[in-house]
DNA sequence: GCTTACGGTAAGTGAATACTTACCAAGAGC
DNA sequence: GCTCTTGGTAAGTATTCACTTACCGTAAGC
């Protein structure tokens, strides 16, 4: 597991951080209307988006005043790599032993 | 996002038990050789090992005075229809907003 | 029955980290 | 130029949470 893949563990690992990437789905918001309804104050939200953008989960994109978050394919693809990877190898070898009992 | 994924998160966000994962991707292995290795003691793996159990990321089988942990399929088979549906509308949707500009 | 091996749990501590308020910088509109 | 909006950063606090030591229960072997 290489350095971005525990970065975006780590980062995927906090609920409010979460429920950002969930409200990205829908596509590209400013932080203002990220931080609506969130029960966090906006300097909070901030810090987290600051911590997904490092772990390539968002990107960043200014616009006048405002400054659009939106989602990283690029990170989540590298993402899904690794789980695939992992699936492929570990739980075929799971399964392997299973059998043989 | 249900309570069980939630959960699956929180847990592989941290270093220690994703390196317990991994371990265990080679086949089941009890907590004495779990602990092997890890720079923490017995204990906390003990910790660890319940919260991905809690997670349904592993589970147990005693046999003996010894406790055999694994990677538990049906965990991770949740973990992953949750990423592919995530992936498969959240990135379509960001890929066509980006084209549309 | 006694000892040894293995591992879970309790209780307490220390460190990481998520949060707050206060402040500052930059762009837009008048 | 002034004001308003938007959002990042600094500094400090509080809470979470990972870790330790100590202890106990259970199974196996002699």
């Amino acid at each position: 597991m290489n350095t971005y893949q525990e970065r975006q563990f780590d980062a995927l690992g906090d609920v409010t951080r979460r429920a950002l990437v969930e409200r990205l789905r829908r596509g590209p918001l400013p932080v203002g209307e990220l931080a609506q309804g969130l029960p966090v104050s906006r300097p909070a939200v901030s810090q987290h988006l600051r911590i997904l953008k490092e772990a390539k989960l968002v990107r960043d994109e200014a616009s006048g005043t405002r400054r659009y978050y939106s989602l990283d394919p690029n990170g989540f693809a590298m993402l899904r790599k690794y789980l695939d990877n992992f699936w492929g190898e570990a739980l075929e070898a799971f399964q392997a032993k299973v059998e043989e009992k």
